[in-house]
DNA sequence: AGGATTAAGCAACTCAGTTGCGTAAAGGTC
DNA sequence: GACCTTTACGCAACTGAGTTGCTTAATCCT
């Protein structure tokens, strides 16, 4: 697996990981820059793309574990999308509980990093609450006529 | 396929289906009846277990169709589990947008039918808002200490 | 009851994600 | 810098939800 040389995202990304006390493998870092300068929420599928279309291939079982890696430490999040389909994202900056966006044309998920709506909930006798996410469907801009 | 002789819920299964202007099948109301009669949202597997409990066998495929085909109709409606299984869910009126309750221990997940949490959302320009969905996560009333 | 329409049943398939295990790479130690 | 232990990678085979195509059987309208 190819190492190109590191660029001012890619450092971040080797911080990222090394902070997290772990190795800092060819494959993570590759995954992490990718999920970094992403727009939207990535599948599995659309980061072993990203890779290769890189020069950088990786292997599908290696990515779903470096995904669930980068999920586990904190580094990346995950979304289920409306096609059953997960979608990994990652921040620069540790981000609160944020609503995602899935286009219902094009299927891409977003997140909205800035929405953190506020509502109030009540719920039966029993149930104890411990997050509550909010799933917005619509169009993207790359979606809208 | 056995027909076990009407109950009250199964009556109102079989207007519901005739009022969707279709087939009133066998499979169509053991399926409703089922799900009606759910206090949660049920798998595909839910209801295959639950069927066959009855003693009414249905075919898999046949399931997934006739599950699907609520969906269509408007009498019953699907939502994605953190286990990326469908699960579906009927009710005798028809209920507006709500939020769904997913036990992070039993996997279950519940329609909180009177929660319709309201929320003020400002998008990113260029983005078309068209549902937002609540999703809840937490403990649920069999899985509390 | 008869006949056109529509759903059930069966088999084979797709596709995201998982598991087990042997090999290779990372990074601390001498 | 070479060595060694730990940890991740790579490969193959598997799982399980959901789909598709096509034939047979059931529904219900007249």
């Amino acid at each position: 697996m190819a190492m190109s040389e590191e660029s001012g995202s890619a450092k971040t990304a080797i911080k990222m990981i090394q902070e997290a006390g772990a190795r800092a493998t060819a494959a993570r870092l590759i995954v992490l820059r990718i999920l970094l300068s992403a727009d939207h929420a990535l599948t599995h599928s659309d980061v072993e793309q990203a890779a290769s279309a890189a020069g950088d291939l990786i292997e599908r079982v290696t990515l779903y574990r470096v995904l669930e890696w980068l999920v586990d430490q904190g580094v990346a999040h995950k979304t289920l999308g409306l096609d059953r389909v997960w979608r990994f994202n990652a921040h620069h900056e540790a981000i609160s509980n944020h609503a995602h966006f899935n286009c219902t044309d094009c299927g891409r998920v977003y997140c909205m990093e800035s929405l953190n709506p506020v509502f109030a909930i009540t719920l039966p006798p029993h149930f104890q609450l411990q997050q509550a996410d909010v799933s917005l469907q619509g169009l993207c801009p790359c979606c809208t006529d």
